[in-house]
DNA sequence: CGGTACTCTTGATCTGGGTCAATGTTCCAA
DNA sequence: TTGGAACATTGACCCAGATCAAGAGTACCG
């Protein structure tokens, strides 16, 4: 969940570098070949619901291409999304028989999956994968432990700063004009996902989202191309300490 | 962080037994041969900072008995806890050189820490190690995602009581009075702390915690000795859906 | 085209919880 | 036994964000 996870593609696992960097960081051939051997792909189309909170999930795998979301709701409907899935990140819990999300694809979805006992098998045979397992869990923490903080203490302008902040960030390598610190991108998120992301109403986050407009930190073309003139700005709102040490 | 880890207490290991099955499972005796020589134990007075967040940390360890606290601080001061320490939750991570948060004493506490490297060492040895990590790890991450609903859609009455549900179940082996739903616990943490938890303030929680009072959802002896007549009763104010999947 | 179904924006009003302030309760130390 | 420090309660008032309501784009389909 959004974590800066410095994912280079391998030249010798082409089909499918991405989740095998992910899971195995060593990348050895062998082990590619028994992943290989276990894995399939999924598509999903925006809007389709990947597994149910409860369903019997008998896959872990890694999102390939687009963005899908973890979300939890309660009987009477309200709800709070507890992650975002975005490229190269781990879905899945080995050891545990069913999902304890909703994992929804909010954009166009592709996920490498790999059946789950067979999964856990090679896991228990292959020690680096746990331990990578484990270093990707450290950083999701993390990110959950940062996302409290905005949850329970930020204002509303300065949790939309927060999410424009990572999504931003995330897509910095991509989209930063050299020696400038302009930014672009286009938000994955209705109104309402972000909403659920903030533990706020739609209403709230399309009126600070017009003000971060009004006010210059953003510019917007159409309701979803973000340009921030000045990251620095943008990170300054939403009070993080200075860095940004935010899903670092 | 408030998990059920049913840790039973191994006779093998006699002098830390907690931590040995917090760290390994299995509890094998040349890998408890090999914890013992790294291991070493440290105390706090309630109120003492374990580590301050960016401080050099080269230990891990876990807690042995007494409480702690995880708080991350904006710079203005506003606070949040992101993790609450028990007996046998472990701290630290291997793979970072310095503390993500400030790790606090609510109570007297002792832990049972590890030097970081040979630690490491012994991790990348002994797979097991790595896989029971794994497996607490992600018992922290869900319950992180959990308190993440509470802390964005929860009101504050609600909070209160997930808090006394959590703190109660976990007392719950202990305290509960058999074939009744009764159960007696004293809360470890202050007004204070448990507005920082819950992102109130401190004046908000005792409105409610006295509501609860007033509702005859919980009795009060002194500031801190809570009695739950009915805990199905506090869970049903704590929103939780039936069974009360939290923290599980 | 015109319709209908989303998604988003904006306004008006209400309210839960924050803020400010005063008072209580323990408990310890002088 | 009294003073003070830390913790807790309670009241009065206020405001950020929720709620309710009315449009405005935008896109797709018959």
């Amino acid at each position: 969940m959004l974590n800066e996870r410095s994912i280079t593609v391998s030249q010798d696992c082409a089909e499918c570098p991405i989740r095998h960097r992910a899971v195995c960081a060593r990348c050895e051939s062998d082990e590619l070949e028994r992943l290989e051997e276990i894995k399939y792909y999924r598509k999903f189309e925006a809007g389709q619901t990947v597994i149910w909170s409860g369903d019997r999930m008998d896959f872990v795998g890694s999102v390939v291409s687009g963005i899908a979301t973890l979300t939890q709701t309660m009987e009477d409907g309200r709800t709070q999304m507890v992650g975002l899935l975005l490229p190269s990140d781990f879905v899945g819990r080995p050891g545990r028989a069913s999902a304890a999300y909703d994992v929804v694809a909010t954009t166009d979805l592709v996920m490498c999956c790999f059946r789950k006992s067979p999964f856990e098998e090679m896991m228990r045979q292959t020690p680096h994968i746990a331990q990578r397992l484990l270093e990707m869990t450290l950083d999701e923490l993390d990110a959950a432990r940062e996302w409290m903080l905005v949850l329970g203490r930020k204002t509303a302008r300065e949790k939309i700063a927060s999410l424009l902040s990572i999504i931003a960030r995330r897509d910095a390598s991509i989209n930063m004009r050299a020696a400038s610190s302009t930014v672009t991108f286009d938000l994955p998120l209705t109104r309402e996902a972000m909403a659920d992301y903030l533990g706020l109403t739609l209403e709230t986050v399309s009126r600070q989202v017009s003000a971060l407009k009004k006010d210059g930190v953003i510019e917007l073309e159409g309701k979803r191309h973000v340009t921030v003139p000045d990251m620095t700005r943008l990170l300054d709102e939403a009070g993080d300490d200075s860095d940004g040490g935010m899903f670092a």
